[in-house]
DNA sequence: ACACAATGATACAATTAGTACAATATTAGG
DNA sequence: CCTAATATTGTACTAATTGTATCATTGTGT
């Protein structure tokens, strides 16, 4: 039984509902490796528990990835990461990770009263900070 | 669920519209620490009910503290108060947070095994996006 | 009387919760 | 073993609670 933890961090205030907070934490677990194909997922019930939702919330999040084929469900046996996501998928998925990573950090600053040329300004600035350190091994 | 008990004290005489009051009162609420961030305020109805005003009085004023980024409401859930306030901080505080929150970004990405080229062109790419749907009001 | 802003009434949409059900797996009796 | 009862799992449908949108009404200033 190889059943993960999933440990998923919800943000009841956010303005993002729990059904697309859950499908995108467990995309990007997918997207950086904590989830592999095969893997079994938590049932409705037992992640609805452990989340303190409704274990509808959790089933509506489950169908989102199924339709997209990320994980399969079956009616009695339980959920599983699909086996062979086609590659176009991960692709796909590793995409959106990012973007959804860009889109929280450029909300963020913004909330925090930063205009767009500041944080442009900024990320170039910490970019060259990283590659500098990087080259210097 | 820690909703506040909210007492707002209205002035139906005053020349100041209701939904003014409400929210200037919800304002100074917030900025003497009655109300903190994360904190839910009432439902709309709830508030009407006490106040005895229209539902969508408290909406507007719910919708104008939601525009100034001071509550996020969230249709079929609440309305909460924001997580991080702007803060009226000085300029240095202001910058090291952009600096803070820029690294904790870039750091993160890279982490999800993301090149500085691919980080970069994300960035440019959202803020556009950001940027186009601002000009559209 | 008119214009405009504020408020109210009504219908709507989104999210989550409740309940009953169907498919599959597991267990108990023989 | 085989079969039937039971448990476990996801599904479907519905209800309740929330904020949103639109238009009507009221009231005030000119």
């Amino acid at each position: 039984m190889s059943e993960k933890k999933l440990t998923l961090q919800l943000d009841f205030h956010s303005k993002l509902p729990i059904y697309t907070q859950i499908v995108s934490q467990i995309q990007s677990q997918l997207a950086n490796g904590i989830l592999k194909p095969g893997d079994q997922l938590p049932t409705v019930r037992a992640l609805a528990l452990e989340l303190r939702v409704n274990f509808n919330t959790v089933a509506r999040a489950y169908r989102m990835l199924d339709e997209a084929r990320i994980i399969s469900t079956q009616q009695g046996r339980g959920t599983y990461i699909t086996e062979i996501p086609p590659p176009e998928v991960t692709k796909k998925l590793r995409e959106e990770s990012l973007v959804e990573l860009t889109n929280r950090f450029i909300s963020e600053a913004i909330r925090l009263g930063f205009s767009e040329r500041e944080i442009s300004q900024m990320v170039r600035d910490r970019l060259n900070v990283h590659k500098e350190a990087k080259d210097k091994e």
